[in-house]
DNA sequence: GTCTATACCCTGATAGAC
DNA sequence: GTCTATCAGGGTATAGAC
């Protein structure tokens, strides 16, 4: 099952059993038949629920949707800032943020699917609540780039660009991980984040 | 509109003008509302068709996914060589290979996000047939960097990875494009060909 | 090849008993 | 909080006239 890597922990916020379970088989059906894809008879199913069981717990199908990326969007900034916290040196802290990025997205490809892929099917006050977040990781890739530059370490075109440059690189690969392409999270991560420092026009050591 | 950019010269194998119209409302209505989330009277709507007519065209919904998933893929594939035909200098190959792939991404993002997150909507038979020719746009990638690797001009830790790495830099921007990032394809392709010759431990020269 | 009309099923969501 | 039963609406696809 490729689907069998949604951890527990994210919804260490959730305090119901129930929602924690809807929380997990929600990303596993949405990542694998996508939002409009997905019935509320199949989550309830998954769920070991009946389907009119479902809405004592969301009001709606959205709402799963909605909590399942608000949730991840947060969890993922907190463990981006915690991961790069206190590494100042910007070659080390893009090694460190693109490695920690990359092995979230191979780990937890699922979430990566129905967080950066359903956006769209979110209400538009939803999605705008959770592009907040996603603002905010997308700066601490960029002020990143920004940091390296300023000091003379790193030589690129456009900061903006090369910080789009290293969040797809870690990104894309919740899109392609499981296909047939068997690889450690571990060592994928290290390459990417050989690659990245390269990128930025800095040594490789 | 963000999906005024479907370019009615892909369907240039399509003799069919009513086809054409379909192949091209089917690509704007998939990238905004995925395959499940757009309903075939929407489709019959933008083409100006009754929702019966339809199925003289196309006899499922998922076969009119099919036939833009099948084009899609083979233009993709030509064009990527086409660009490259004769360019054999690694770092030179490099950069015309990225640069293209992300203009094309830039340019066509609509297209491209149906075709690389609706895979999963296809039927076992018809997503095996387009895989093939996935795997040949990423040899095309791997390849260039095996090339180089031979060469001694690039230094990479693993060969398939840095292949993959290249893909999804040009490729994801698909996702993020008209978003509030205004920018021209022809920089952005340029900045980020940059990008790819570095990361792959080539001089930026 | 296009239309109007419609079949038939499945969808998200609700009612009310336990 | 869970269930069975069910509703109303909308989904894909077809029938048959023009």
């Amino acid at each position: 099952m490729t689907a069998a890597t949604v951890p527990d922990e994210l919804w260490n916020s959730v305090g119901s059993p129930t929602r924690r379970r809807l929380l997990t088989v929600g990303v596993e059906a949405f990542a694998v038949r996508g939002f409009h894809g997905t019935t509320t008879r199949d989550i309830a199913a998954r769920a070991g629920l009946s389907p009119a069981a479902l809405y004592v717990h969301y009001r709606t199908k959205e709402l799963l949707l909605f909590d399942i990326s608000r949730i991840g969007h947060t969890e993922s900034l907190v463990a981006l800032e915690r991961a790069g916290a206190g590494v100042t040196d910007p070659v080390e802290r893009v090694r460190t943020l693109v490695a920690h990025f990359a092995e979230r997205h191979a780990r937890h490809h699922a979430l990566g699917r129905v967080v950066h892929y359903e956006l769209p099917a979110l209400t538009p006050e939803h999605r705008a609540e959770v592009v907040v977040t996603r603002r905010k990781i997308e700066r601490v890739f960029r002020d990143t780039v920004a940091a390296g530059v300023a000091e003379g370490v790193f030589r690129v075109d456009d900061v903006a660009d090369a910080g789009l440059a290293l969040l797809s690189l870690s990104l894309d690969i919740c899109r392609w991980w499981g296909q047939g392409r068997p690889r450690s999270p571990r060592r994928l991560a290290d390459h990417y984040a050989n690659l990245a420092v390269a990128m930025l026009g800095a040594a490789a050591g």
